[in-house]
DNA sequence: GCGCAATGTTAACCCTGTTAACTTTGCCGG
DNA sequence: CCGGCAAAGTTAACAGGGTTAACATTGCGC
């Protein structure tokens, strides 16, 4: 259905190469006549597999979330902690290793929610893993009663902030400063959880 | 030195349009050739004013650093946690009152840091009161003994995170979750407090 | 084998940012 | 008071971008 009828699969190739120029010189240096000629192609002939620019860059960011999505499940099990510890630094790390793509990702305002579904969906669908790590840590016991969704949004809030801060270069560089982003991640966590209930009388916990 | 020779002080008229195109259209649609159309004046007019379209984007931007940083330096002083979730309210308050020109103040790659000295300069200020309002913090015993640098990174990827997220759809809108930011503040707040000497004693942190 | 739909091409339109060469304006020193 | 000089603005043009309409080609299915 999507295969190669003249010159093969263009679709899957113009994906492929716009990723590359994306990753190496960011959003704004791919331009969809460079990226026809550079395939061999004209460029009206993307048109037939992308309904415009954005849309190629949507198909991109999808791809991105959706790899995002698999950094965050490969997170090993374990305590809570290391759990969530895990996840954010999978997701810092994510970001750091693709700076233009994440950027892309979240780029506000050029691909707005509702115009690309798929997008839409795997953007939701990486952020259902952090979610359900912090319902997890809930359940656990291991993080306080606070709404899941005040939880969810302080660590989303927090790993993305770092990230895209760091990617900005407005924070010292992960080489430089390697223990940042796990000493942050930690901050949160010691604020989200639950107080020991053997030392402090308030075993109101669920 | 700067005013008006021809139509009057050009510079400042357009940067105060750009402004007004970049609040409500954002930065993609701001456009040379239609700012000059609007003033009465001829596009390569702008460049005796601007290096380029870059540049006058930097203005934009440095500007509201500045106005950010006035935002904070509001925030009136107070118990140390109020401070603190004061400054964090307003810093996401600015955001979600300016989202295209935060976009364009934390752009990446766009603006590149060290091309625009006064842009760089305006940055650094404005953080200086995020960081100035967490030593202080510190100082007074409210906050535990984290690296200053790590409190503050956590600070600002909290808040930073947490105002992209916002304007760019992604979290609750403030009138329907009017508690979110403060109630994140506030948990990245008991993370970093000192456990308090008189009622607990926990002081074997790992 | 014919036709149809998918795919790609050609030519063109309109919008950008940007620069070079030239013209106008107003101030400043002799 | 006036000549020149620098600032400010204009004209014309270049290079490149996304996008579309009209046309050509290819290959599969009936």
């Amino acid at each position: 259905m999507a295969n190669a009828y003249h010159h093969g699969d263009l679709r899957q190739q113009a994906q492929h190469h716009a990723l590359a120029v994306l990753h190496e010189h960011g959003d704004a240096a791919l331009s969809l006549r460079a990226l026809a000629k550079q395939l061999g192609v004209t460029t009206p002939a993307l048109y037939r597999h992308f309904r415009n620019r954005d849309s190629l860059l949507a198909a991109l960011a999808t791809d991105g979330f959706q790899r995002l999505r698999q950094a965050l499940l490969a997170v090993p099990g374990g305590h809570p902690r290391d759990i969530l510890i895990g996840i954010g630094l999978a997701y810092i790390g994510f970001a750091q290793a693709h700076p233009n793509l994440y950027r892309l990702m979240f780029g506000g305002q050029r691909l707005p929610a509702g115009q690309h579904p798929e997008l839409d969906a795997a953007g939701l669908a990486a952020f259902a893993v952090l979610e359900d790590a912090t319902a997890a840590g809930q359940r656990s016991g291991y993080l306080g009663d606070t709404p899941l969704n005040t939880l969810t949004a302080a660590a989303w809030a927090l790993v993305h902030g770092f990230a895209q801060l760091s990617i900005d270069g407005h924070l010292p560089p992960p080489e430089q400063a390697p223990h940042l982003a796990r000493a942050i991640s930690a901050l949160l966590i010691d604020g989200t959880r639950a107080p020991a209930p053997t030392q402090n009388n308030n075993s109101n916990n669920l």
